[in-house]
DNA sequence: GGGTTTATTTGCCAAATGGCAAAAGTATTT
DNA sequence: AAATACTTTTGCCATTTGGCAAATAAACCC
């Protein structure tokens, strides 16, 4: 719990009350390796938080081609903002990739009554905020350079991430197939 | 003007009183083809509205590799919203591909005694959040598919760009060489 | 532990894309 | 209109990546 207030303390100010309400409201969720935290077309009525193991955000387009969006690990949020603060049906699914140990916020905690207590506009503005300009400054370095300078740099930026997530998952989100991928990681070593 | 209003509006509610000081102090600017909105290395300091013609936003890395990060056409602003919000160096170029007709609104519009005034925060605000939430459903589908594919994609998106934007432009952005790009398109016609 | 499933690697060849340079086409200037 | 600069197309060939299927390795279940 200490870990979830460590990371909302990062962009808003709680007092205790405000810690104490939050503990007394977050619920622990266990989700099995390909259990789904949210999935496409439902409204996404919750916030996670990963107190361990890794998720992963994806899309499946009309012909079921599978991209990866992003991988999460410990001490992130888990959510489709778009849907959560819009609330309308979600684009992505969002998938356990190993066991995992969450702390859930339910949305009714972020309600009008509540938001008097948590300062959650805020907190999502900075997040949304911090997000964007991630996203900016690097979303479409993504495109840059082949596939090998692409994987290497994802190895840069997410140094413990690579052996955590399966290949196949790996390579939908560099854009190439597991077999090229497969190769590439045989050239480098 | 009344270009830039509406656009404003869009997003956050203005009196009269409201649009005749943002009218007053908004200035034109004309950029020639070729000219330099902003620097990378320099940071921002105003706010375009483009009222005619096309600018570009992209990156130079070490090898001054040239990556088209975004096209903006007529009723768009243009501005490094990283730079410009937190005030650090921006590490983009935005540079007219046409010639432009610009409205542009200064920093000092946007410091505390005029958010008095106009409710900025608000505003960008509600434009990083529209866009945040683009690039969650877009973003990354530029990554999916062949380079036709990403190129029919393009088109289909914005189908006014392609032939406003020089074809080494588009290549960039499409993360492909204009030599490729330019065989895609005598294949498809 | 043994059997089953799932993930990863590899071989083979086809298809897509890149690199380079020259040619053809357009736009711009004088 | 001619000269110049810039953009786009094209040819040639090397390299990268994809598609498919089989082999190997690893993880999972009873």
């Amino acid at each position: 719990m200490e870990k979830l207030i460590n990371y909302i303390l990062q962009y808003v100010q709680l007092d205790q009350n405000q810690i104490d309400f939050l503990t007394t409201n977050a619920k622990e969720l266990y989700l099995k390796k390909g259990d789904f935290f949210l999935k496409e077309g439902k409204t996404a009525k919750e916030v996670g938080f990963i107190l361990n193991g890794v998720v992963r955000v994806f899309h499946l387009d009309k012909d079921a081609n599978d991209t990866s969006l992003a991988f999460l690990e410990e001490n992130r949020l888990v959510v489709d903002l778009a849907s959560f603060n819009t609330q309308t049906p979600s684009s992505v699914y969002i998938q356990a990739v190993t066991n995992c140990e969450l702390l859930v916020l339910n949305g009714e905690l972020f309600d009008q009554t509540n938001s008097l207590k948590i300062p959650w506009d805020l907190f999502f503005n900075k997040i949304m905020t911090e997000s964007f300009f991630n996203k900016e400054r690097k979303g479409r370095i993504a495109l840059t350079g082949d596939a090998t300078t692409r994987y290497l740099n994802f190895l840069k930026n997410y140094p413990n991430l690579a052996n955590r997530i399966p290949l196949s998952n790996l390579a939908s989100y560099l854009g190439i197939t597991q077999s090229s991928l497969s190769r590439i990681r045989k050239n480098i070593s």
